[in-house]
DNA sequence: AAATTGCTCATACTAAAGTACCAAAATGGG
DNA sequence: CCCATTTTGGTACTTTAGTATGAGCAATTT
């Protein structure tokens, strides 16, 4: 070394040791600032997709790989009405078909 | 300071500094360790469900919302294969329908 | 009050999806 | 070469999905 003692050393030495492990815990905890994009998202988009709250309701039964029968059991109502939701769903979506519909809303993370 | 002269101050100054950084480069790097599961951990999978590699080819398409017409063209093979590839798809996932297989498979994440 | 929007449901079809069964090539080891 | 598996394909149906259209009802909004 050019200057400084053994105990200048040491301190040195101490310096770098915390400094890094400071450095690591700060990058650590950056890295817990958005864990929030859980819910409050979704209902953004679909608004300005103009899904209505029932159609989004019909989207993840669907994306659950429910059939328009299943579907309609489990929300109380007819298969007529389930099958209307999802072909609104599918225009909305600019979706083909309900496989197309799953993989467009997954793209863009509403469900 | 107890001990050291300005010049000392300077140095543990830097040392502080580049060992900070080294901390958050370094953890960086740390996270960086596990992108494999990419490619590879799919394969085991769909071998102890005795999925077969064609089959497997039928299962991502499907999963991106084709019919199985469109399937065919894309594999350049005809519709009854395809439907014969999802058949039995549909028996090795355990699934109702395609919707259902594609829900099953994201969740085994073989997809 | 009148118009709008969302949810409901029906009828009538057309179009995909799925099942069942069978069978001929192609492929990869042993 | 033979065998097992895979891949391919067809026919014949049954079942879901999806479209088109029209309509009644309740809650808002204007």
């Amino acid at each position: 070394m050019v200057t400084g003692s053994m105990d200048t050393e040491i301190i040195i030495a101490i310096v770098a040791i915390v400094f890094f492990i400071v450095g690591v815990y700060l990058h650590k905890k950056s890295l817990h600032t958005d864990p929030f994009p859980k819910t409050g998202v979704n209902l953004e988009k679909t608004k300005s997709l103009e899904i209505s709250p029932r159609e989004y309701e019909v989207l993840k039964e669907v994306a659950l790989g429910l059939s328009n029968k299943e579907i309609a059991d489990k929300l109380f109502v007819s298969e007529s009405t389930i099958k209307t939701h999802v072909s609104n769903l599918l225009v909305k979506l600019n979706a083909k078909r309900r496989t197309h519909a799953i993989q467009i809303a997954q793209e863009l993370k509403i469900i």
